[in-house]
DNA sequence: AAAGTGAATGCAAAAGCTTCTCATCTATTG
DNA sequence: CAATAGATGAGAAGCTTTTGCATTCACTTT
């Protein structure tokens, strides 16, 4: 389980590490900050400390266990890397956040780099709009 | 000139949003922060304070003038509108930015957000890379 | 051209997110 | 179970960005 996870990544199991870790698994929400995981941690009676979230995500993300987005509120977001690339759409209304991928947008980048003589280390592609179905939460919530 | 881009925004034309107008539009480098643009007013001889660099470039967003993005490093860099939407490719060695614009990429982005239920308020889609070519100052300077 | 008024500015302080410092504590190894 | 390298918590510090307030300025009205 998540023990070998982290002492796979050259990481002692700790609590910390651990609770951070099942927490990111079992979440509804996918993508969360460090606050996020800091209150989360909080709520679920554990006593650990914020720097001890950054840095715990910080090596998380070395890892390659997670991955860090930086969305336009400024500050940083993490979820969980499923190994698959994706990128997202996001709700200006309510901040849901949706997953997709495209093969045709992915090629077209792998285009233009090489057209531009840049190689690829990674992109971020997010959209912003808003929800137009009904079944969003916003529209339930009327927010 | 400058002048009626501003009046134009409903802002009054004073000394510090004019300095900053034009420097935008004559700086070699489009893409700037806050800290690049007061620095650059600074050595110009002028006597603007930061926050009032900040005040500036938040309003001409608002009015449309400038664009702010967030890319990697954490701060905004904000750079002159030209109208033209499109996207960003950065050397994550050299630092430097290239802009681009596939109508395919921009299609695509379209058709899933209409998939997914979106009204596409606007999007950022920035590749991160390393120059190859050795044209590239990176190159020529060897950082 | 001078006065009046609301907006704009500069400075310093504060805020928000993130990182660092350091003394204490803990997981792992032998 | 002792030794030790690494991890943690609390608070301080760092950075970018925003805010409060007294002063100054742009624009309108005399």
């Amino acid at each position: 389980m998540e023990d070998q996870e982290i002492r796979k990544a050259g990481l002692k199991v700790t609590v910390p590490r651990v609770k951070i870790l099942e927490l990111l698994e079992k979440s509804p929400e996918r993508h969360v900050s460090a606050e996020d995981v800091y209150k989360m941690l909080l709520a679920a009676g554990e006593d650990i400390g914020l720097a001890t979230v950054y840095r715990v995500l910080t090596q998380f993300e070395a890892a390659g266990l997670v991955e860090k987005h930086h969305f336009e509120d400024g500050y940083s977001v993490f979820e969980l890397n499923t190994g698959k690339h994706h990128d997202h759409i996001i709700c200006v209304t309510c901040g849901r956040v949706e997953e997709f991928v495209d093969e045709t947008i992915e090629k077209r980048q792998r285009i233009i780099a090489e057209e531009l003589g840049f190689q690829i280390s990674e992109h971020e592609l997010v959209i912003y709009g808003k929800c137009l179905d009904k079944n969003c939460d916003c529209k339930k919530k009327g927010d």
